[in-house]
RNA sequence: GGGAGUUUAGCUCAGUUGGUUUAGAGCAUCUGCCUUACAAGCAGAGGGUCCGCGGUUCGAACCCGCGAACUCCCACCA
């Protein structure tokens, strides 16, 4: 006890953190020093009151890095391959990915103790706006701006940010006990990596994959500069919608007094109009057809056209298009050859093609503008129109949308394959199918990937262009040089020289377009196609990750692996649900409901940590986080703590003490509970074949408590400082080891700890290899069902009739089969307190009856009986039975079912309709017998 | 607006092609126990209109229809 309550004061948090940072260097000191074989210490050691988790989990996770068990070689063995979903390399661990993380542990343990050469990969992932946005962010602490810097300049911030945050999410992989192969380490802006995705972009451009396009982005127009999806705040809010007249032109382009109506709730922008468009099918404007109008205010002539677009109910039924500032309308302009006429300078100010109010803010603009169209009777009313306004985060401006330039990769090739492999099963998505329709639903529907952002942190797009707009794509400035001249004929600079005149394109890649590649380039499957490595290990065997991220990156991986590897990433894709807390919100910062890692791993200990997430963790469904559960986690580490002092105190206790191999005496306990192992043991292979990792937790939780401690230990355990028998007690060890084992994968740190001192060992428990399973004798199984079920029944019959524990009992049993209780009775008799056992043909006067199955059992007191109590017990019990037979005797008298219901449904009811009849006769006589 | 999902005990969830004793588990609750491994424990117990309505069936928590509530994803429209 003192040995490990001092290591635990030397034992901090930042130890843990030095620990740790080293991993990722490849190379770790030994900090925390008892040899986990050493005999003589844990021998004589006292255990602690409770299990004391902070140390050993140092000492375990050391001691299996020094083993290098978690390290991985190709070799005869078959690979189980897992790569991490690369958490930013900027954040911290939230709950959700301690779920992931855990659930990846728990199947790569179980591989690796059931033959498998398991490999699971680490890694992080520069998740460009993401870390930009906090760089910038730090910057601006530090009163840099970023764009007073020069790319180089900032990347190199960028950079010393992730050496000084990056670290820490390896740590706390490392404190949850996760078995990573940390020489395999990855970052998605590793050299060979950077490499990867370029030479992709060259390749699927090569193919005619990756083209250029336009495509609507959010424009903050304080910064000047493009946002992501994710940097908008919409905000719903009351807007106006403006209805004008847009007049007629003749054929002059003079106007006329007929107009058409137009809602629009943006005016300032109708000096970008290039077309009015209706309906081809709404008969109010068929006569339109040619027609031209005339765009209020600058009377420019624009033409009327027809597009089954509009949809004839809204508004007004006509819609002003204006190319250069909807997206919608920027398809409808190239559908129709309509002119892009870009109203805004990138500070939010009309522009020169505006005509009017040049130079004016957007929103003083509008107010003016709609001045002017009033005046000059242009207004036909104004309506209230709720509506949803992108806001910045950054700057809070409104974000303004406009139409850019970008890069794309055509997806409905890539798709089909993609498709396929999920429908004809070679993928398979788990839960069930659940996730499968939308799988399918996106993929069917898929639209081209916008994969340029706007940032400087992450892979530049490698292409290159002159003075003329020209333009070469190639992975390294030479090659793009060379295939310039080639392009232009140009003579090239004489060797040694490098060219001039090209500029490489400014944005980076998305970050999905590295993360795409993941399950190939951590092997190196894409800078080295073809090597040892990516040929063991590709494909993986199971993904573990969030449903959110099943288009942005699952889909992605797939159809990366169709076209690179022509073959699937991995076999399996397990969706784990989202982490909420207790009242079912989401977890966020704002809401500060989000519990940090490794404070509650100082709390409770990582095996409860992992016990907690799992035990509540239904697959894919939502999880709702409640630290309760780290508490049943806690006290379930502690009860296997007890049971192992209990063995200690059983292990100086034994009596015949053999050296060799001890006879294991008659003892239906033992049989019971090795019956049991095998039946539990098949149980949770089958529930982890599944991926049902919580039902498979349950069920070895409530074999560990119940099952042996409860029921196996009690059963077994020696009366008062009495000897046990030592075969007995050598059984008990091996099989307190074998539920250690079964739940290792589950609680690393806890079951090695124990592994260790109930024995003196030479192996570990992290890499044991399971014994193959043999069949369970029902009959055992049965017959200890029973037992329970009696034991339960007259333990119910104590305390309802307030028997006190310590007074025993004696009892009599009347049953058909008396034989049955040989090999149980010495049992019975000490969980129910009975100083004797006997049979009898009748009932027992003035005793307590119990109907429990087939038998009778008469409990003899001393203490006086409270005979009405008994008789309501007994009435209630009656009564139910009534009831139920009432209902299977309803059935029974059903022709219709007699003749439908299959034979064996029919007999299971004629089996309960005498099952009841028989307890009722009983029961009513022990009613009588009262 | 389009799509997907959920709804079973106070809470979180099982319930596997419709029939295994008029619905199961864990947590919480209640009762009794300071029983020499464990009070972070032991022994018991109580607790349900299976969201509502209708249908199919001999039989429905399960299948079908309508409705309600909640959740998520996608698209956002003059």
């Amino acid at each position: 006890m003192l040995l490990i309550a001092e290591k635990v004061q030397e034992c901090d948090a930042t130890m843990f953190h030095i620990g740790i940072k080293l991993v990722t260097h490849k190379k770790i000191p030994l900090l925390f020093v008892p040899s986990p074989t050493c005999k003589t210490e844990q021998q004589h050691m006292e255990l602690s009151k409770n299990f004391e988790p902070l140390a050993l989990e140092h000492k375990w996770y050391q001691h299996w890095l020094d083993k290098k068990y978690f390290n991985s070689k190709p070799d005869g063995r078959p690979a189980f391959t897992v790569v991490i979903p690369p958490p930013n390399v900027t954040g911290v661990l939230h709950m959700g990915h301690t779920l992931n993380e855990t659930v990846q542990d728990i199947l790569v343990r179980k591989a690796r103790m059931s033959g498998f050469n398991a490999c699971w990969v680490p890694g992080s992932d520069h998740a460009s706006i993401a870390t930009e946005a906090k760089v910038v962010q730090m910057l601006k602490e530090k009163g840099i701006d970023k764009n007073s810097l020069t790319r180089e300049a900032f990347l190199k911030y960028a950079f010393e940010w992730k050496e000084k945050y990056g670290g820490i999410i390896y740590n706390q992989i490392a404190r949850l006990g996760c078995s990573v192969d940390w020489s395999r380490t990855t970052f998605t802006m590793d050299d060979h990596y950077y490499q990867a995705v370029l030479k992709v972009f060259v390749d699927l451009y090569g193919k005619g994959l990756i083209y250029r396009g336009a495509r609507m982005i959010n424009w903050d127009v304080a910064a000047k500069t493009a946002l992501s999806d994710e940097e908008v705040e919409y905000k719903d809010l009351e807007g106006k919608l403006y209805y004008l007249k847009y007049f007629l032109a003749d054929a002059n382009g003079e106007p006329t007094e007929d107009f058409i109506s137009i809602a629009t709730q943006r005016p300032e922008t109708i000096m970008g109009d290039t077309a009015i468009c209706v309906n081809p099918n709404d008969d109010r404007y068929t006569k339109l057809k040619g027609g031209y109008a005339l765009v209020p205010l600058i009377n420019r002539k624009i033409p009327v056209i027809f597009d089954e677009y509009v949809d004839p109910a809204f508004g007004t039924g006509a819609l002003k298009v204006t190319p250069a500032h909807d997206i919608n309308d920027y398809n409808l302009g190239l559908k129709h050859s309509l002119e892009v006429i870009d109203t805004l300078n990138e500070d939010g100010t009309l522009s020169a093609a505006a005509q009017i109010y040049v130079g004016e803010d957007r929103f003083a603009a509008r107010k003016k503008i709609m001045k002017e169209l009033e005046e000059k009777g242009h207004l036909l009313k104004e309506e209230t129109y709720q509506t949803r306004l992108g806001y910045s985060q950054r700057t809070g401006v409104v974000v303004e949308p406009r139409i850019s330039t970008q890069w794309f990769v055509k997806m409905k090739d890539m798709a089909q394959p993609a498709l396929d492999v999920v429908v004809n099963g070679d993928i398979n998505i788990h839960p069930g199918d659940k996730f499968l329709a939308t799988y399918k639903y996106w993929l069917e529907n898929v639209k081209d990937w916008c994969i340029s952002r706007q940032l400087w942190w992450g892979q530049q797009i490698p292409a290159w262009y002159d003075a003329d707009g020209r333009m070469v794509v190639a992975a390294t400035e030479v090659e793009a040089y060379e295939k310039y001249y080639e392009l232009t004929g140009q003579t090239p600079p004489p060797p040694g020289e490098v060219g001039s005149g090209l500029l490489q394109d400014e944005d980076v890649l998305d970050t999905w377009f590295s993360s795409w590649l993941w399950p190939m380039e951590v092997f190196n499957g894409i800078s080295d196609p073809g090597n040892d490595d990516a040929k063991y290990y590709y494909p993986g065997s199971v993904l573990v990750t969030g449903q959110d991220i099943i288009f942005f990156w699952v889909a992605r991986m797939v159809m990366a692996g169709m076209e690179y590897e022509k073959q699937i990433p991995f076999k399996d894709v397990y969706f784990t649900g989202m982490v909420r807390d207790k009242q079912g919100r989401k977890m966020s910062k704002s809401l500060g409901n989000s519990p940090d890692l490794l404070e509650l791993i100082d709390k409770y200990g990582a095996d409860a940590v992992r016990f907690g997430i799992m035990i509540s963790s239904p697959a894919g469904n939502d999880l709702l986080f409640d630290e309760g559960s780290l508490e049943q986690g806690r006290n379930f580490n502690n009860k296997m703590w007890n049971a192992l002092k209990l063995l200690k105190m059983w292990e100086a206790r034994q009596s015949a003490i053999g050296n060799e191999q001890l006879a294991v005496p008659n003892n239906f306990a033992i049989a019971w509970f090795e019956n049991r192992l095998s039946e539990v043991r098949t149980e949770v292979d089958s529930l982890m074949k599944q991926f049902r990792l919580s039902e498979a937790l349950k069920t070895i939780y409530s074999l560990i408590w119940d099952d042996f401690c409860s029921w196996y230990l009690e059963w077994v355990k020696p009366g008062f400082e009495q000897p046990i028998d030592a075969a007995i007690y050598k059984k008990t060890i091996e099989f307190f080891t074998e539920l250690m084992q079964l739940l290792h994968p589950y609680m690393p740190f806890v079951t090695e700890e124990i592994y260790h001192l109930l024995e003196e060992r030479k192996d570990d428990l992290c890499v044991k290899q399971f014994e193959n399973i043999v069949d369970a004798d029902a009959q055992i199984l049965g017959k200890a069902t029973l037992l329970k079920e009696v034991i339960t029944g007259i333990r119910d019959v104590r305390n309802k009739q307030q028997i006190k524990p310590k007074e025993a009992i004696a009892l009599h049993i009347q049953s058909e089969d008396e034989n049955l209780y040989d090999d149980i009775k010495n049992i019975l008799a000490k969980q129910v307190n009975a100083t004797s056992i006997s049979f009898t043909k009748e009932p027992v006067p003035g005793t307590i009856t119990s109907v429990i199955g087939k038998d009778k059992f008469f409990i003899e007191t001393e203490q006086p009986l409270d005979t009405g109590m008994q008789k309501d017990e007994l009435l209630k019990e009656l009564h139910h039975l009534q009831g139920f037979l009432v209902s299977v005797e309803k059935k029974l008298g059903n022709e219709k079912f007699v003749q439908n219901a299959k034979p064996e449904v029919l007999a299971l009811e004629q089996k309960k309709k005498a099952d009841a009849e028989m307890k009722i006769k009983i029961i009513e006589e022990s009613l009588t017998a009262l």
